[in-house]
DNA sequence: CGCACTCTAGAGTGAACGTTCAACCGGCTC
DNA sequence: GAGCCGGTTGAACGTTCACTCTAGAGTGCG
């Protein structure tokens, strides 16, 4: 998926149609409402792709600490071994069509929202009260998000191990003592 | 500034000149190096800007905990008055630009080292071991980062505030028993 | 075989992109 | 006044953009 690589002004629909195999003209059938539409679509296969990997690090560990640090380290190889390119599928395309695009904005938003959902059953299963644990979920999407920022720009991982280590210490302040 | 708005490829000469009120080759003569150059000089400008930022927050509270927190009220309260636009200068231009301009790369990596630099120091003096403080520091940057842009993306400062308690909650937690 | 339909092909549209350049301006020194 | 020079101007260049359009290939049905 080009669009988490180069965000959306920068990926040309002829890029996209020659990276996937297809002509213009293909893409425009499929995607009437043109370029808008495609990054829509691609925003939610992406954020379903990613609901997956998040599931996946979520379910390796009953503990909600552990579980949450794994998704970082999982977060962290799947950057390290794309060559940091397959990160989060909406930050980029996200971040420059905020104001612009109203149906990309709201995609998005359905999509970290979808991602906060998993994070907060996963802490509720574990514990942790209902409102405590919407609120640590988004500080845990934050940190996960802002982290993988940082492995990006820097070309390293230690961000997101770094934040594994410090989320789990919040998740297990929250589930011995919940204020 | 365009560049934290729109992003690299999103934001054209035309109309950065435009918005300065000057011509292109008034651009061109300041900036021969080109659009590059000028997104790394933005980048620069724009990091400066968001130190000074960080810093006033940071100078609001002795206790590294509060000060931490007060950066994310505070980064909250410039995001909700702009209109969600003035965030992190680097975020956007940084995403998209990673593995096509190395030059952007290193001028975004510059900015966040400057901002965790400066948030080590604070956790230092407050009393934090100097290797704690720097892994510390970066998850702080990660958390900033992250929740800016999911308030952004849904157009609210929650995430921000919220992240503000944890910060303060994690700081506190090395601040009392560091291990 | 003809017909209807979905999908593909790729040239073509006007607009906008980053960039260049010759001409020009006002203020300076001789 | 003559010559220079940092700075400005706006048109022009070639390229690429998102998008459209017409022609046709492929398939299923009668």
């Amino acid at each position: 998926m080009l669009l988490q690589r180069q965000g959306y002004e920068g990926t040309s629909i002829k890029r996209i149609s020659g990276d996937a195999g297809v002509t213009q003209g293909s893409v425009y059938h499929f995607f009437p409402g043109g370029k808008e539409q495609l990054a829509v679509e691609a925003l939610r296969y992406g954020a379903d792709e990613f609901t997956e990997l998040l599931r996946s690090g979520l379910d390796s560990a009953e503990d909600p600490a552990e579980a949450v640090a794994a998704c970082a380290v999982l977060l962290a190889d799947t950057l390290l071994t794309s060559g940091w390119t397959d990160g989060c599928p909406v930050a980029a395309t996200a971040l420059e069509t905020i104001g612009a695009s109203p149906d990309i904005q709201r995609a998005a938003e359905q999509a970290l929202r979808q991602w906060q959902d998993l994070l907060t059953t996963k802490l509720t299963t574990g514990g942790i009260p209902d409102e405590a644990a919407v609120d640590l979920a988004s500080t845990i999407l934050s940190t996960l998000e802002g982290a993988e920022l940082l492995c990006r720009v820097s070309a390293s991982d230690k961000a997101l191990h770094t934040a594994a280590q410090h989320l789990a210490q919040l998740v297990r302040l929250h589930t011995a003592r919940p204020d």
